[in-house]
DNA sequence: TATTGTTATACTCTATAACTATA
DNA sequence: TATAGTTATAGAGTATAACAATA
């Protein structure tokens, strides 16, 4: 044990408050009871970001979507081309023609209204056991976090760190 | 847009006020500079959830690491294979021989101590620009928020709901 | 020449069902 | 008969690099 990095904890309670897993285990939670309900639509979890995103009826650009959905470029192209296939979103013309804009049709906007609905209705059972003031808490502080963690230098340290 | 699901809100706000794509984006961005040292060691993510569970010395069995780490059990299978094919887990045995039971070896031990050098210095990092205190905070929100969670009715509410 | 997306490709994880072995 | 994992299999996302089209 004399490897063992000092000052670090280890075992299970410092398994149970990694930040990361937290993140991890608290979105599954969520999501799973909403998962049903978007597979009864024949939509993956990336595609409903993609719609949510859209629901205002604002067109977006891939680029944009990438971002705010946390979708990799390919797997976005692909998102697009099935959502466009079922006829739930189209292509609008744009300025730049390199950039690939797209809006919600109104099937996409019925299938998000049809869904809205039960996300809003986990939503606001959630918020009725967890405190609507604490949860408005914890999305200010992953919002926070976020901006924080984008801080991160790109290097933490060199080789000549140890 | 007479059918347009009502009190709902919708736009750019709505979907920057949604919790589980908060929760999605903000562990992306965590776990961002993170991946770059797991890849370094050629651990995928789950793969080194799987190690830091296992970090204490304790043997656990599969389906409690199924559990603690977010993973499908057909998925862990593979994950545990390639562990031990590397020689970062032994299987050890166990009372009840259905049970998959593993712990970490010497080599694994190895990689975790020199990972976690990595992750506690991002976290440190994230520690003194969001707030020592705050983060233990966020950390039992979210805790909270998984117990919540999965209070959550199996069926929130049948065809008649409408 | 830089930017925006798409294509190509390989790998991993997700997810469901069917199966094996043990209790 | 129930439980714990594994295998089988299909599908989707992840990720990198190379490419095409436009600015």
């Amino acid at each position: 044990m004399d490897d063992a990095p000092q000052g670090i904890p280890s075992g299970k309670e410092y398994y149970e408050r990694s930040l990361t897993v937290a993140l991890l285990r608290a979105r599954e939670v969520t999501m799973r009871r909403f998962k049903r309900f978007a597979d009864a639509e024949n939509l993956t979890l990336p595609q409903w970001r993609v719609i949510r995103a859209l629901a205002d009826g604002e067109p977006l650009d891939a680029g944009t979507l990438c971002q705010r959905c946390v979708i990799l470029p390919p797997s976005l192209t692909r998102i697009l081309r099935a959502l466009a296939e079922r006829g739930l979103i189209v292509q609008v013309s744009c300025n730049d023609a390199r950039r690939h804009t797209v809006k919600l049709a109104p099937e996409g906007q019925a299938v998000f209204n049809r869904l809205v609905v039960r996300s809003e209705g986990i939503r606001h059972y959630i918020d009725s056991k967890f405190g609507e003031a604490r949860m408005q808490e914890l999305l200010d502080m992953l919002n926070d976090l976020r901006v924080v963690a984008e801080t991160l230098p790109d290097e933490d340290e060199d080789e000549a760190g140890g």
